[in-house]
Formats: C-alpha cells, sequence, structure tokens
DNA sequence: TATATATTTAGATAAATATCTAAATATTAA
DNA sequence: TTAATATTTAGATATTTATCTAAATATATA
C-alpha cells in the first residue's frame, strides 16, 4: 500500500498513467512526451511497475507498458474506509 | 491535487489520518501514539492541513485537528477517471 | 556476425523530505 | 504578572528521491 501512495505521489509518474490511459506504449513513446531523459522515465516506470500501476510485455526490441487499474480498487477501498 | 497526493504518500500522515477518523484529536494527542518528535508531527499536521485533509480549531491552550474527508472525493474522482 | 535500435542498469549528484533540538508563541492558572 | 502547559517555528542534519551521463543488455536487421 506504501509502494502504492508513493508511486501516485509524482506527477511525472500520474501523468504516465494518464497517458496510459487510452493505449499502451512503449517506453519510448513515454520517454518522448517528456523533457526528461530516458534512463529517468525508466526509472518512473520501475517504480509503477512494482507497486502494481503497470505491467509490461515484450514485443521484439519494444517494451510495452500499459497500466493495470485493479490495484486502484484497493485505494478506493483505503479512502472509502477514511471516510467510514 | 499535488500536495494531496504528496499529503498521503507518507505513512505517518496516513495513520494520522486513521487516528482522525473517530474523533477530533489534539496534537499532542496525536504525538503521544507516535515514536516521533512533536515538531515532527506538529510538521506531518500542516503539510495534512495545506493540502485539505485535517482542519484545526483552538480549544484554549489546545488545538484540535479534525479530518476533512470532502478533499477525497477529488481523489476519488481522480481514480475513477482513470478507470475510464 | 557486426551494427543499429530500444531500453535498462550503474553510479553520481542535486533537490526534496523527514527528523531532530532549541527557541518562540499562545493560553491558562497560580 | 510569573510560571506552567501546549504547540509551533527556526535552523540543522540525515535520508530519500529524482535526475543525469555512461555503460550494459536485449533484440532486430544488414
Amino acid at each position: 500500500m506504501n509502494a502504492l501512495f508513493k508511486s501516485l505521489s509524482d506527477p511525472t509518474r500520474r501523468e504516465i498513467l494518464q497517458l496510459l490511459k487510452d493505449t499502451d506504449l512503449t517506453a519510448g513513446d513515454i520517454a518522448s512526451h517528456f523533457d526528461i531523459s530516458k534512463p529517468s522515465i525508466s526509472h518512473h516506470l520501475d517504480l509503477l511497475k512494482r507497486s502494481g500501476l503497470v505491467s509490461v510485455r515484450r514485443d521484439g526490441q519494444f517494451l510495452y507498458y500499459s497500466i493495470n487499474t485493479t490495484i486502484l480498487e484497493d485505494l478506493m477501498q483505503w479512502v472509502m474506509n477514511l471516510k467510514h
């Protein structure tokens, strides 16, 4: 749960999730949307992966990232619980 | 929105919110639940306040903190939007 | 097989954050 | 008005995090 919150606490990572909302993208596609180096984006993707917010599959040279909304249920539950 | 996510990214602050779920508490009451100095807790409370997650009222010498769940609607919306 | 492309990993650095102690402020009570 | 209590503010420090460049790994293609 901490990894999830930590993951969502960075604006770049939240924007990555927005990009992945509509379609799966390669690491390069994602990186090209930001004015940040590829290794940095790769690091953000790694954190998103570790927290369960994205998953990745290889297609040849490319790594396709996709959003995983299942884990967001936990967040919803946490929020609901806090609201009583 | 960033302040909200940042606020929720720290485990101590999330635990503070859990404490405030049931009842309003003074800064001292909150601090006594943790093995962290009062100034540090005061700092966490300040961040929670700035993000809109808690509000505070004075009663004599005491400052009572209470949870504000209204702002959590924004978070719910953000999550829902991400899920489409 | 050698080279090009896509991406990550490693290692360093700078910025942000959590924490501490000491001092300041606000209120109450003697 | 002085002393006690509650809490914050100030300033310093250590840890975490975001970022960078350079090097390594994986796959595809000439």
